[in-house]
This record gives structure tokens, sequence and C-alpha cells, in this order.
DNA sequence: CGGTAAACGAGACGGTACGTCGTGTCTTTGA
DNA sequence: TCAAAGACACGACGTACCGTCTCGTTTACCG
């Protein structure tokens, strides 16, 4: 019936995907070395082998660049957590994150909260891909332990979210005493008086 | 025998005190407006019919003089809390929290986290004049409320502290969502399960 | 044996004649507004609704189409002269180039003479379409005013015709004075001292 | 009486004289290799070991430099005619121009008058510098013709000047015939029939 | 009171990056 | 084969700030 079905098909010739490939290539290596202040089109361009121009049809500025780069690699997107009691999932999962805040790649998350404050675009972005996934992961294994009866069920699960990774983020950004898994286990204490289980 | 106790007696022409004002104030309104990327050298010593580089004889680049003119105004410089009950004064110092974060001002301290990302100097500042004072404040008013009874005396007041401003400040940062006076009263709710007074 | 005697039949999918008068027409609106340099591939592409690839499948460059458009408008090609007395023609013709040259399209004139020193394409092209028919048409003129009497006939004829044309370009080039029908009269009056009529 | 005699008196940091000739001396060279289109300010900062805003701090665009530079070379300035009968100095003078314009150096002088249609500012420094000394010195020259009985004063000196430097830059502009000494003779025999010394 | 030293305005300067424009070529799809 | 669309490398554009520097001038203090 339907001729065709592609609902977009591009006219003109494709992009070739290794131009978009070597860019965010380039763009990691940058924010690795340097920070997102070395993440520059003119880096980017000559590193990819790439004229400045196709940088800029791909994206609009080099923070946005970034963006994408940090949100590909492997600080952007955070392993998931194991299988096991809820709360032993919620302590895993939490202590990766910590693990990557003290690590050298912590720099990039805060560089990225930084340029965040700066263009919507970055923030929606930063929002949708990094913080919404971390939450939304840590979301459902709360409702799993408050299924499992190890939290109680009747608080504010964002609320719970905010007190679990604002602190985190604080201490990150801050950097006014360190991010440990010590760190970690004391968040997890005060989550469970905050939402007793019930009885 | 010292005739001379001051131990850096100047010489030649000293400086003018309302260099200094204009300067910051240019700061100051170029902050308000345009925000953090707004406050360039240039754009400071036209505005304050400076030099550029008077500009650089009092600071060493233009986030450090945003970062002084933003501590010196009123966003910077929180207004102490008032007397009565040590969780009233809580209550009371974290609304204007609140509200200054969620007035156009917190733009501006969501810059200034921002900027203290890529400066050691600058994160230094920032954390000893505005995180520090606000943290010593709230932390006073803890260990009155323990004194009062008020709360329990023994979890890490760090730790509770963290547990308070961490959330405010991922709000903040993330804009996920509001911040409001309800989000602080829960809170603060959540502060008390967490250290309940004893008995 | 040669089934096609024709020596070349086109193969394929014709070429629309559209095409090209859409791209001399934009060309053309762009060199009136503009000037030459106004004139951009990019722009005429844009404007005759054709892809820039095929701008460059009828000419090699910009100003190619430029000065093939400027040709086939009415600055380009000169009207001709009357039918009178040989110096009446001359002197009919040659205000004409006068007007024209005053002209704000006198302007595209000099815009085309400057495009031609830098492309010998353009040069020839020049020359061949617009001095030589300019040239040629009142290179007959003297011909006829030496046959009728009232020129003389010993003087080199090239010689006579750059001493009216080249001042005439000299001050549309240089703007050091107007070009105006008096000034055509003494170039006339001048012409015919050069090559008074015998007797 | 005058305190201060120097009328403008600079202030700030004076120019390094150094940096205003390395520029004009790096776009001499681009101009003689390249011709004018090579005279860019990329190229220019290059050469000269100056940054792109140093050029633009002297010059608004890359023309205006190689104007200056062309004005300044030795084929901006033609060398001053000898001194011996009035039309022998015009002949000589015109021979200088004619070797000039028949040299590689004429496409310069052809280039800088194909730039100067585009800017006024171009058009004026070439009209004011190049154009104005060649006439001026062949207007004294026709004068001092007048006052030696070698040439009739009642024409329009004006009209001479056109009449013997038109057909040159015609000729230079238009490359449909070639300038050599002997077309500079008939020029100046063609000047003695159109103001024929009187009696 | 006159010398000295610093503050200060003005502006030059090299440098890096910006974002844009135009060029000419190439690749793909479709007519 | 033509044509439309668009990707792409290249080169240049003109501008914005940066941080440093070199001047000349002004203003205080101090011997």
């Amino acid at each position: 019936m339907n001729r065709q079905a592609s609902p977009a098909r591009p006219r003109g010739r494709p992009r070739d995907p290794r131009t978009r490939a070597a860019i965010l290539k380039a763009a990691r290596e940058l924010l690795a070395r340097g920070g997102l202040t070395a993440v520059t089109v003119d880096g980017i361009a000559d590193r990819a082998g790439v004229s400045r121009p196709t940088v800029y049809r791909y994206w609009p500025n080099a923070p946005s660049v970034a963006m994408e780069a940090f949100l590909d690699s492997a600080v952007g997107a955070l392993p998931p957590a194991g299988r096991g009691g809820a709360l032993a999932d919620l302590r895993a999962r939490l202590h990766a994150v910590a693990d990557a805040f003290a690590a050298p790649g912590g720099r990039s998350v805060a560089a990225m909260v930084a340029a965040a404050q700066s263009e919507t675009e970055l923030a929606k972005a930063f929002r949708n891909h990094f913080i919404a996934r971390n939450r939304d992961a840590a979301r459902e294994i709360l409702a799993r332990a408050v299924r499992e009866g190890a939290l109680g069920g009747e608080g504010d699960p964002e609320l719970l979210l905010d007190l679990l990774f604002g602190p985190l983020f604080y201490r990150l950004l801050m950097g006014h005493a360190p991010i440990d898994r010590g760190f970690v286990d004391r968040l997890i204490a005060a989550l469970r008086r905050v939402a007793p289980a019930a009885g």
C-alpha cells in the first residue's frame, strides 16, 4: 500500500558516517586531556581530519560536540547495576557513581554540569541523557526495595533520589569533602531512616 | 626598634579606592545581564572607565573579578537567620536560600559553581566564602538544635549538611525540579528522621 | 556503418533551456544590485532555483556567468547608431556610449573591465563581444566618413579608435572627471584635427 | 608662545614602525607573485610575522594593504622625466609609462585599476597617488611646451591629458593591441595636430 | 620641595578561537 | 545523461577576548 515506508528519505549525498564518528572521537580525546576548554572547533577539526564548516554542519558549537562526546563515553554512560537484593543493587550502583566521580573522569562530569549552565540545549541534553538515566535506574531499584519490604513506601521517591544524588553532585562540584564508598554507605543508611521499612 | 610595625608599607602612589569599586560595580552589572560569559575584562574596563591593565593589576582574570563581584553582592552574601527555635531558624535560613536560588540571581550562583570548576583559585574562593559561610551558619544552628533536644546528636553533622544543601544545589544546577519552600520543608522533615530527637 | 551522421546527437536527458535562462536572469539581477561581487554561484543557484553543480555544468565560475549575463543585457549590447552623415552617426553612437557609462549601468561595465583582468577567458569574451563590437561599429563609421570626405584617410584607424574610446574608458575607470556629451563632442573635435579632411 | 607645537601627540603605546613596514613588504611580495588575489590578510600576517588583528589595526582589508604596497613600490611611483625640450621630456616620460605597462608590473597596475572599482577608498587612494601624480607631471610638461611654443595653448589641457593617458590605459586594460614606444610616438604626433603650435 | 615609585589611561601586539561565506568537487537519488 | 540536493575540504573573512607590553601622565610619600 504504502509505497514509501521510510518517513523521511534524505535527498542528496548522504553523510559519511565516519565523519561524525571522527569528530566525536576527536572531541572525546580533547575532553580527556585538557578538559572542556580544550574542546575547540578548531582543535576538533584538525584532529578529526575534517574541515571546520563540517563540524558546524553537525553541531552548533564546540560545547555541544563535547556534550555528545561525553554522553557517548564510558563516563557518560554509567554501567547498570547487577542483580541482588534491591538495597545491595542500590549500593553497587551508587558505588559505581562514586568511583566515577572520584576518578579523573569525574572532572568531565563536573565540566558538563558547568557547561549545561549557559545553554538550554546543552542543559536539556545533559538532563535527559545523563541525569535522567541515573535517576531512572535508581528509581526502579527503590521501587523494588519497597516491593521487597526493605524500604517503606510512603515517602516521595523523587525526594529520596535528590537525597541520594544531591549530596554526591554537591561534593563533586564543591570539592569540600571526598566522595568515597563510605560516604555512599552513610547516604544509604540515612535513606533507610528517612523511609524505614514498615513494621 | 622597628619604627614601622605594618609589614608592607606601600611606596609610590596609593591605589585609588574608587577604581576597585568601579570595577566591581561594572562586573556586577555585567553579571546581572548576560551572566558570566558577559563578564569580560574588555567589558569591565569599558564600563568602569578604567584601562584593561588596571583590571589585571587587581585580579588575574575576568572570572575572578566576577567571583568577587558575586560574593560582594546580595546574592553572594545570604542574610543571617533570625532568632527563634533552632529548627525554625534552620527553616527560615533554608527558605532564604531556596528563594535566592529560585530568583533570577540563582543563575549567578549556578554560574559561579560552573566557573569554579575550571580554576582552583576560584573554587577556593567560592568554597571559602559562599559554601563555607552557609554551612557554618547551618552547622551552628544544627548544634543548637541538638542542645535544644530537637535533633539527635549521634549523626555526622557534615552528612546532615550535605543532605540539606546537596539537594538544593542539585536542583539548582540540574533544573529537573523546582526549588520552593515546600521542598525545603520536606528536606527538613527528612532530616528529622535521619537524626531523631533521642527518646 | 555510421548509423549516426549528425555530428553530436546528445544522449540522455536533454538540457532544459529554461535552466540556462534562469541562471542568466539571476546573474543579471544580482549584477544590477550589488555589482560583480554580489554575483556568487551560491546566490545565482538560490535565485534561479537551481543547484550549484548545475551552474558549474554551464559555466566554469561565477564571473563567467556574470560576463555572459552582462553581454546579454542592454548595457552589454549597445544600440546601433542611426543613419545620417557619418560624423553625425559617430557622435550619436558615442553619445549613447557616454550615456551608458554615466548611468548606473556604467559601473557594470567598469566591473567587467576589472573582472577581465584576472582571467584570460573572461578577458577574451569581453574583448570579443563588447570591445570589438563597439570598435567595429565605429571603425565602419570612420571609413564612411573618409569616403564622404569628412575625415582624412591617411591616419591609422586603430589609433583613431583608441583616441575615441581610450579617454571614455579612462574616465569611466578613474572617475577623475565626468563623462558627458560635451566631453564626447570635444573628443570628436580633436579627432577632426588629428585626421583633417584633405583640402 | 605655543607650548605644544606637535598638533596631535599620540597617547598610549606608540606603534612599532617595523610592524607597518613588515606588512607592506609582505604585501608587496605577494603582489609580485600571484597578483592581487594572492594578497590575503592571512598570507600577509603569516609572511610578516604579525598577527591578523594587527593587520586590521592598520588597514581595513586586504586590497587596501595591496594598494598602499603598490603605491610604495617602484611600479606605483613612476620615475620623473629628465630635462630637455618639453616635447622630448613628454616623450621620455610616456615611454617610461609604456615600458612599465608593458612589463610584468603592468599587470599590477591593471589589477589596481580593477580593485579600485569596488571600493571608494581604494579608488580615491589610487586616483590621488597614482593617476594624479602622472597627470600632474604631464600637465606641467604640457604647460612648458606651450611656453616654449612647441604646442598651441588654446585647447583644454585636461582633454589633452585624457588623449594621452586614456589610450595607454585602454590598451593596458583591454589588451587588444600592444603598448610600445611607437604607439607613444604616434600618440604624441596626434597631440601635436590637436594643439598645433600657433603659426 | 624635589625625587622616586607606583597607579593609571591609552593603545600596540601576538595569539587563539570564533562563526560565516564562498569555492569547486564529489556522491547519491531520481527523472 | 541531466538535474537536484547536499556533503565535504579548503581557504579566507572580519571580530572578540585574551594577557602582556610599552608609553606618557599623574599623584602620593619621603628624604
